[in-house]
DNA sequence: AATGAATGAGTGTTCATTCAT
DNA sequence: AATGAATGAACACTCATTCAT
């Protein structure tokens, strides 16, 4: 009654982002799901409201978290430069942590019904913003060169962080902080100032 | 009986591309496909051997022309940066030409049955080589900064160009040579070795 | 604690008409039910046995009041033609201002349990023998003609009066008092001997 | 390849006509009709768009027939009361011959979807106001009474037309041809002018 | 008297694929 | 080369009911 039983729907969203990740949301069927947490479908709709409902719960909590990280970085007293900085290896390092997430994050939002995707959408969009006004700071404080459009700075970098999941090996040669690091240096550089 | 009938199995080809980067691969039925191709399910029978087999054929023209583009100017005798620069640009170009093989490919690469998946992987990790050898060679001539692993910027980079799909729209203020050019800018600033 | 709490069976058993007159009683979920009257399955299932059991208690509710009603009418002493019509106008009011009770039974009858089926179907007999029988003293005592079946003269009133709920609507232009009467003078005109 | 084989379609509307009659619409399930029929699901879904459809076919055709045979009679140049007495025996007999579609008529129509009971609900008022023609013609000749509401005339006797399916028997004391002369007789009696 | 988590059998429907023609 | 009827397994989801509390 204590281990086993670590609350239903927590073994719920555990076992459907193991299998979402590994096979995709439309390959993985309830009964998957629900085998996989030792439940019955019944129980599992008692929590949720439908399979939709499990992605879209993974989705949010992935993104609350992300987001309070970012602008607990951002709105710190630290240099500019530092501030992107940390924040760019932390979204790595937080994506590597969570590279099931990530990857369901990144296939199955198109399949998530549209009011849903909506909410979702938002969300990414309040990031985003966040992230490009970092960088619209350091333009207009000379810190970053200005002639790159900070949109396309933000979703060059962004491609890069949700591309993780198709190479990104835990055990390989690099950790997650060391990737974390190259990144955000990788970032800064392609934004300094010509000579 | 000419024009209509511009080969039974291009026409497939077409929609089934179109259909699986709207909807995804597993959001779209056979039925859907051969009706938007204004044939029978027999018909398609005849020439694919499976819903998977479209997919497959999908990717392999995409990959096959991505990778002798990319053969041509990196075996050109321009210089390095020039040649890293036009590939770059070059391969941005092609994507957001091909916009939907691109999402396509993205998506739903993990759905193809084990053995096709292993060659469309081969295939591709062809390409990767060929675009780090690039960087290597200029990572050992001093034109590049040696201080990156060559493969993480290779992945770096590649993950902007995937997720173009995400953000890029047609007829918003950027044409695809402008972002092409933008991106194989930042590429190249972000190897810049350490003044 | 007084007027929101008015006795959860009888709450139950309103919204459960309410909403078997709307629906169906397939398609009423007893989820619907309990929802509807503001109490939880747990509660509904203490009072009543099953989701028939609710649909029994309903049937049993207005079969019994309009027998009574019929018995009262069928026993007084007023001349044959009156008791009859009085009878025949009777139910129809009754019907009427029960119409969604009135749909029910002609609805869902056939989705009660076997046992209780047999329950009503027994007391139904009973009240179309009453009627029945009144007929029968009219034709043998020369008020009414006595070429027609007397069964088949209540079974051609009572469709009539059954389908009452597929057509009337309140606020129409007709009473449910002049239906009533309409109805008793129609069905009395049938009776009348030829000339 | 020819008794057994009596074309799919056909028979999965023969076997749903006669489930849904003896066990009503939703209790009825598609696994039990194509079972009946002999065949798959996949091959009831071939031939139908959904169970409703089945249910709505059944409708169709009923509703077809009873129409035609309305229109045949009312429009002849026999008398007014023998047109009205022919029309009112045929629709018996009708409902009589296909009791089963008859008892589905009355008990499943609302559970058809809103676009399609539109439809029967159209072609329904089409039968009966022709029906009420023929009585209002009599009315304004003087053959019929004229104190009673033609519509009121016309849901009294279909509602005892549609009540068929509670008592009658085939096999018991009456033919359908008996009833339906008798209802019909009820019906010009009903009418009669008041002395 | 009442809760609400959980069950498990059942529902209508979809779909890739086969095959006789 | 092409049809279209038919299969059969799978799917997401529903629901009346039970039971420990």
């Amino acid at each position: 009654m204590v281990s086993e039983q670590a609350a239903v729907p927590r073994r719920l969203l555990q076992q459907a982002t193991k299998l979402f990740a590994k096979k995709g949301f439309d390959r993985t069927s309830v009964q998957e799901i629900v085998e996989a947490a030792g439940v019955t479908k019944g129980a599992m709709y008692h929590y949720f409201g439908s399979k939709d409902d499990l992605l879209y719960e993974i989705y949010a909590r992935v993104l609350r978290e992300q987001t309070a990280q970012l602008e607990k970085v951002a709105d710190s007293d630290a240099p500019l430069r530092a501030r992107l900085a940390t924040a760019a290896s932390d979204v790595v390092v937080s994506s590597i942590e969570n590279l099931d997430d990530n990857t369901i994050f990144l296939q199955s939002m198109h399949q998530l019904s549209t009011e849903k995707r909506k909410a979702v959408r938002a969300e990414r969009r309040r990031y985003h913003e966040r992230f490009r006004r970092l960088i619209e700071e350091g333009q207009s404080g000379g810190d970053f060169r200005a002639d790159k459009p900070a949109d396309l700075v933000v979703d060059f970098f962004f491609g890069s962080v949700h591309h993780l999941g198709s190479w990104y090996r835990r055990g390989g040669p690099l950790g997650a902080r060391e990737v974390g690091d190259h990144f955000a240096d990788l970032l800064l550089s392609m934004l300094r100032p010509e000579a």
